[in-house]
RNA sequence: GUCGGGGUAGCUCAGCGGUAGAGCAAACGGCUCAUAAUCGUUAGGUCGCGGGUUCGAAUCCCGCCUCCGACACCA
């Protein structure tokens, strides 16, 4: 029976252009699992979108002398692009800036408050004298009042690692255009946690089917729950829906509140777009939904305290709580089944800093190379359960030694072969016990990658993909159909099949990893419609006349299942092209001098 | 500083209580259908250091060295 499956990715953040670590920690990983679960037959709604509040946006706005909204724009533009190329199946990939995502958060905003989970302190906050807007902790320097360095931060001190409160910082000034800020009383809400700490424990305790570090930090981190702030004094965000707050532009919901919030948000414009408002019940008040979430190790309590604080909190209150006329869900609103957070990418031994020239951005990779070797790279070598190094040396090998020298040229010696010698799928004649050995080991990946792909374990997953397409290399060699067609062309086309009918297992096994390749593979061996097909931007305007562009496709046209191909005799093959393109190894000494001139 | 995670073959990583693993690189051999691709064999590690628990530890505990994160207004 089809279960419904939401894989919610984190919201990557526009105030620039994502590099290639930032893909490899929620992008692909939830790709993956998106697309298996789609084989699968179950109903997938992967969601996500631009993070566009906050003040590293308004930063980046002064920056470039244009407004918060026209940097989102533009970086909402580039990273959906991205997306895009790289082949991320999201059903709705939308943005945080929506009328919608406004009208969800202030819900749950308010909603919060009448429960009385959202409480009001006043605060000292730091002020830029120059602009009047705040300075965050860490925009703010001067002399450590604790050992005398010079450029500590307002949050901590990197010479003796103390944290600070930046009121006490000696000879303190702005980061960003080195006035002196002014301190001063300003109210804030905040969600009040310590509330729902025995509610998380007992919840977090009950998942055992966590990655063990993000149940144990989880529970290390709400053994000290403080009420957190969740307003800023901000004039870009979304509104406080209180009447005192209504005409003021000076205090804004912090964006890390609404952000998370964008996975419910998401998922009811997903539903108001197709024609169906109602449809996003379906996960999100369904007890047997299951909700994946993506994220990379700095986003995790996000997912597995804050976020679902506020959901507990919300309970079955607000606009979305309740029960829908005619629905038949009516329950809260569903906790996160899974968190699965990956780890951090380095490059070339180095963390990814932009400001240092370390870094690979997602649009100028592919402007170079193909998707499939930067998924297959980020899959295989990618910090799933552990930082990992990216270097440009490693990327040439494991295109060429593995991508290419493996599974690529598996095919091409198999489709180029059969499509010679034969032009479509040969009749075999009696299998030999090493044949249906070899069927049945091939297929019986379906089970072991499933389990695996299942338990988010991906680099497992395709190991496992990779070692069945040596094993079918390894036959081939064993069984030297080349050789035996000279005097036995009913064996060779045996042998010739047996390998196809690998090949197009192999087929369906690779999809979730390598869609583009997948497809194009699909097509050589003579098959109809999509495994694996484009996706498609469509154009959306709200009620108040602003329109925004969305992330989606048509996905349950596609035809792929998972389970062992049927590869029907006679079924005409199409003229093959080889998979993957080899790199020569010049491309390690370009890349390195173009990252050193960068 | 506090908390957490790493340190395993030349390289990149898996294993996480029961005789040390994979891929690549290296050496040798086979094949020549295939993007000079492939297949087989061999070699290679006192599993960061020092203690401890155990019949038995890379795997659990303690200490140290080292690298990397998180630590509320950095998404």
């Amino acid at each position: 029976m089809p279960e419904h499956i939401l894989v919610a990715v984190a919201w990557p953040y526009a105030n620039g252009p994502r590099h290639i670590g930032h893909v490899a920690g929620f992008g692909v990983p939830s790709d993956i699992f998106a697309r298996y679960q789609r084989l699968r037959g179950n109903h997938v709604l992967m969601v996500s979108g631009t993070d566009e509040h906050g003040t590293p946006i308004t930063i980046a706005a002064d920056k470039e002398g244009l407004t918060p909204r026209e940097v989102a724009d533009r970086y909402n533009k580039v990273i959906g692009d991205d997306l895009y190329n790289l082949g991320l199946s999201y059903d709705t990939f939308t943005r945080t800036t929506t009328a919608n995502h406004y009208r969800v958060t202030q819900d749950l905003f308010k909603t919060l408050y009448e429960h009385g989970y959202i409480l009001r302190k006043e605060t000292l906050g730091a002020f830029s004298a120059s602009t009047g807007r705040t300075l965050p902790d860490r925009y703010i320097e001067g002399t450590c009042p604790i050992c005398g360095y010079g450029e500590a931060r307002g949050d901590q001190c990197d010479n003796c690692g103390n944290q600070l409160d930046p009121v006490d910082l000696i000879n303190p000034r702005s980061k960003i255009d080195g006035s002196v800020p002014v301190f001063k009383e300003t109210e804030h809400f905040f969600l009040d946690l310590p509330a729902f700490a025995e509610q998380l424990r007992a919840w977090i305790e009950r998942q055992e089917h966590w990655r063990p570090n993000v149940r144990s930090f989880s529970l290390n981190f709400i053994k000290e729950l403080k009420p957190r702030a969740i307003t800023r004094d901000l004039e870009w965000g979304v509104p406080i829906p209180l009447p005192e707050y209504a005409d003021r532009d000076d205090k804004k919901i912090y964006v890390w509140f609404d952000a998370v919030i964008g996975y419910l948000s998401a998922s009811i414009e997903w539903a108001q777009n197709r024609g169906t408002p109602d449809a996003w019940r379906e996960w999100w008040q369904n007890p047997a939904a299951r909700h994946y979430y993506f994220m990379g190790k700095d986003n995790i309590v996000f997912h597995t305290v804050i976020w679902p604080a506020q959901l507990i909190g919300y309970g079955k209150g607000g606009v979305y709580g309740g029960a829908a006329v005619g629905s038949p869900y009516a329950a809260p609103l569903q906790l996160p089944y899974n968190v699965v957070s990956s780890e951090f990418l380095t490059m070339e031994g180095k963390k990814f800093s932009s400001s240092r020239g370390v870094v690979i951005y997602v649009n100028d990779f592919l402007s170079r190379y193909d998707p499939d070797p930067l998924r297959y790279f980020l899959t295989i070598a990618g910090p799933e359960s552990q930082d990992t190094d990216f270097t440009w040396a490693e990327f040439v090998r494991r295109n060429n030694d593995e991508l290419v020298a493996t599974w690529g040229n598996l095919v091409n010696r198999t489709l180029t072969n059969v499509y010679r010698n034969f032009g479509s799928v040969p009749a075999p004649g009696s299998l030999t016990p090493g044949d249906t050995a070899l069927i049945a080991a091939v297929e019986g990946g379906f089970a072991t990658i499933g389990e695996l792909l299942d338990a988010a374990r991906f680099k497992a997953g395709l190991s496992e993909a990779m070692r069945l397409a040596a094993l079918v290399n390894s036959y081939l060699s064993e069984q030297e159909p080349w050789k035996v067609i000279k005097s036995d062309r009913e064996r060779a086309a045996t042998i010739w099949y047996v390998a196809l009918r690998c090949v197009a297992s192999l087929r369906v096994i690779f999809t979730p990893f390598l869609p583009f390749s997948s497809q194009r593979l699909h097509e050589y061996l003579g098959y109809d419609g999509y495994i694996a097909g484009p996706l498609e931007f469509r154009e959306y305007t709200e009620e108040h006349g602003q329109s925004h562009r969305v992330l989606t496709g048509d996905y349950t046209t596609w035809v792929g299942r998972w389970e062992p191909a049927t590869l029907p005799v006679g079924q005409v093959l199409r003229e093959p092209r080889p998979l993957f393109k080899k790199l020569d190894e010049q491309v390690v000494e370009e890349e390195l001098a173009r990252m050193g001139a960068g």
